[in-house]
DNA sequence: GCCACGATACTCGGATATAAATTGTCCGAGTTTATTAGG
DNA sequence: CCTAATAAACTCGGACAATTTATATCCGAGTATCGTGGC
């Protein structure tokens, strides 16, 4: 039980990508080269976090990612979402309705007690994940890393704008 | 991302437990039959039960499995910890770290901020699964179900003890 | 009747096998920009 | 100088492969109970 890679990559990746001016976009494999990451693999993540309406991509010559929208609309939640799916982590099989003492499909419309207990906390996994966005993570970071390193990056994105 | 079906079968199991007198033992391959269920893979997560101090196992004929503590004792939460491990879903690998504007690793005391939020929020789910214990699952499906179906399986247990 | 011994039934634990998900690579098709040739 | 054709650079998407995890099976070793036989 443990969530891809990609999903810590995107994070990352989308802190950078909220760097990009209007118009230009950065191409995967100056993303990956960024983070030192599989290039092909990482094209995945971000073919998922297109297709969730997170990142838009250019094509083309000078083409690359770009956000999809801005950094306070994009939650933790999104990029799991995104990556790993709608699917819950805990799947129910309703073994309640298997055995000698197996009950009737008719006397299980209520979900299992024990599938409901996942189920909320679940939700509060969610919740907590929802309650953080980009702009956020962005914020705290800003705050714990030092002015030079901020600058660092800001040029290398600059540079990835030829 | 999912959850192991173990955690869903020791879920049940350790209800049926609970209905198990003292000194006495349910077979693991009883308890298969019981939910219909591979005896010999739900063997192997009954040991992963019996490590993390949930059942306890009599060994030798008439031998078996019976919890080890309380019903109000015994939360969803140990039974993750007991069958996925204590490892959080959520792996930091440091990329933070990496590439040409990587952070140098004493400048890294401070966990990511990415990693600390995922934190936050498994922190939230293993508050909600520590609550409910197995007691409590034990109430709402009693108060569910009708009185026919908690005397068959009261008897199938009687049934086991032989 | 009582005790010792072997037979039996069961769990434990490891070794092993299979299925599925994750991680990673590669390449052709399509698209946009840049370049070049022709007028 | 301008336009159209061509080349180049890039993304997209799928097919494919490797690795790891989850699922499942089997069997030998150990242990407690049962049964049998001897005292």
């Amino acid at each position: 039980m443990q969530l891809s890679k990609g999903i810590e990559w995107s994070a990352h990746i989308l802190t950078v990508l909220a760097l990009v001016p209007p118009g230009k976009g950065v191409s995967v494999d100056a993303l990956a080269d960024f983070f030192e990451l599989p290039g092909a693999y990482l094209s995945k993540q971000m073919q998922l976090l297109r297709r969730a309406g997170i990142v838009e991509s250019l094509r083309g010559k000078s083409g690359g990612y770009r956000l999809a929208r801005n950094v306070d609309a994009i939650t933790l939640l999104d990029i799991v979402r995104a990556i790993e799916g709608p699917m819950p982590a805990f799947r129910c099989t309703e073994i309640r309705q298997n055995g000698p003492c197996g009950l009737q499909r008719e006397d299980c419309k209520r979900p299992c007690e024990v599938a409901s207990a996942f189920a909320e906390a679940e939700d509060a996994y969610r919740a907590a994940l929802s309650a953080r966005t980009i702009a956020s993570i962005m914020q705290d970071a800003a705050s714990n890393a030092s002015p030079a390193h901020l600058v660092d990056i800001a040029n290398w994105v600059q540079r990835q704008l030829a």
